[in-house]
DNA sequence: GGAACGATTGAT
DNA sequence: TCAATCGTTCCT
């Protein structure tokens, strides 16, 4: 039996990307809670030469294949994490990375997690946002629907406030305008 | 076994 | 503009 949580992120990546949009993140971290609202997605899907799932199922992407709702994390650049929303059918391997998210909660641990006191360089961009959550590789495979990282739903932004446009640091499939984020946003990663 | 590359970041 | 830094994937 299906969780109405992981049904409502069933659908195909590039859909439940915008969507995602004004959602909270909740992180318990050491006895601490720190929360944030995202405010910047992208959709990878299994049919995107940029996908990490485009060439077929691997150790590394397996959960994108798994079942919606689940947290797919990967390391790469030999120093950093990347967080994404697992979405889609089961066996069908697609996802949708958080580029940033507004702080809300918990700033002093953020700062000191990213060795940082700038508020504005904390979480915007989808490794800065790792390192501030004290998100990586163990939480992969983890169901967002439970602690210690919780995805709940959030205000729903107005389509006129989200800005559609290419995706940022791929060398595939560039013209897709598969990212996401609330226009005039000071935490979105990138104009 | 080896090499090329990367959904980034921060400093120059 | 460029170095940092290493796991993953693919080729030999």
């Amino acid at each position: 039996m299906k969780s109405d949580f992981a049904i409502s992120l069933s659908g195909a990546a590039v859909e439940i990307a915008p969507w995602l949009l004004g959602w909270i993140l909740v992180r318990e971290l050491d006895g601490e809670t720190l929360i944030g609202r995202i405010v910047e997605t992208e959709a990878y899907d299994q049919e995107d030469a940029a996908s990490h799932s485009c060439r077929g199922e691997t150790p590394r992407n397996s959960v994108m294949f798994g079942p919606s709702g689940r947290a797919y994390v990967y390391f790469t650049y030999g120093m950093h994490y990347c967080f994404n929303i697992v979405t889609g059918a089961e066996g069908y391997g697609c996802g949708v990375l958080v580029r940033a998210v507004e702080p809300l909660e918990g700033l002093e641990i953020m700062r000191r997690n990213r060795g940082r006191d700038d508020v504005s360089q904390l979480t915007n961009g989808p490794a800065k946002f790792c390192q501030a959550f004290g998100i990586d590789k163990n939480l992969s495979g983890h169901n967002l629907a439970e602690p210690p990282l919780k995805l709940e739903l959030g205000g729903q932004i107005p389509n006129e406030q989200i800005v559609q446009t290419t995706r940022i640091g791929i060398t595939k499939a560039v013209t897709q305008p598969w990212r996401f984020y609330v226009k005039g946003n000071p935490f979105v990663s990138k104009l």
